[in-house]
DNA sequence: ATGGACCCTGTAGCCACTACAGGGTCAAGC
DNA sequence: GCTTGACCCTGTAGTGGCTACAGGGTCCAT
């Protein structure tokens, strides 16, 4: 019921955007959010397109893309008769990102599955695991920044 | 050709382990590895076993261990004797983990790939892209870490 | 004796937050 | 009118896992 006000204190941000409140004093900080005008005792007073900047970035931030890359996408779209051409490249290029990221996830699961199979439930000292570990060539030369 | 040394300057360890010279020392200084003895310049001065620890250390970074897993790892793969449960359980916890990763980025994957399919070259004022990160649901709810 | 390759320490930076310490403000309830 | 508690403020430091300096010392060949 609690009907949209027309400003709206930090905490109310937070809640109404999803972002949360020590997050927020961050993205200003950065200056990824605008500094909002303040109050008599020195609050934040955010409007509208302070919440909606902030969710905005929250969905972003939700589909893995980088501060640095949402700074990017919110100025292409911040006037709305530039082409969506880059901000359609910008997408497409974190896809290739996700792909790959994917494939060596995949590639990876796959070398520790055979690796826990191997496992008979001896000791340390005959564990296959831990002899891969040790001694093979197990993932060298894979993917150079592991993530997960 | 040039066979193994018994004792290694740091740059040697680097290159015989793959860890970079810098994260040596990092290792050392949050006691992941053992302190070598110096010489008289106070120049460090490897064993085998501090080599032998790196290249364990580096392997399972690239299967990607935490510095922390590894610390267990370690911690459980040095008494031959113990079972080799714990260290089965540990890579099994890994697995799992690797597996929510993937699943995530899959069904992300395919969020993304449908908004960036619904591109039409229009210009952003119209970008069902931009449109979706201002208003929809995209993602809320999903992954609550995004690491993509 | 000089140049360059190697080594040393200590500190600060990266990303995207998160968590504190140590305060101020404000409205409700007694 | 006074207290209580929820909210807000600033500034700083910590997280993980490195990486990159600055400003030196050492060692060996030429």
């Amino acid at each position: 019921m609690a009907s949209t006000p027309s400003s709206w204190s930090i905490g109310e941000a937070a809640h109404a955007s999803g972002v949360k409140l020590e997050t927020i004093r961050y993205y200003e900080r950065i200056d990824l959010l605008p500094e909002p005008p303040r109050n008599r005792s020195g609050y934040r007073v955010y409007a509208r397109e302070h919440v909606d900047r902030l969710s905005f970035i929250r969905r972003a931030r939700a589909i893995g893309l980088s501060l640095d890359r949402i700074r990017e996408l919110l100025a292409l779209s911040s006037d709305a008769r530039k082409p969506c051409a880059s901000v359609d490249q910008l997408i497409r290029e974190h896809i290739g990102a996700i792909e790959q990221k994917i494939e060596d996830l995949t590639r990876l699961h796959g070398e520790l599955s055979r690796l826990a199979d191997s496992c008979e439930g001896g000791d340390v000292g005959r564990c296959l695991i831990v002899d891969s570990l040790a001694k093979s060539d197990l993932c060298d030369g894979a993917g150079d920044e592991p993530d997960a």
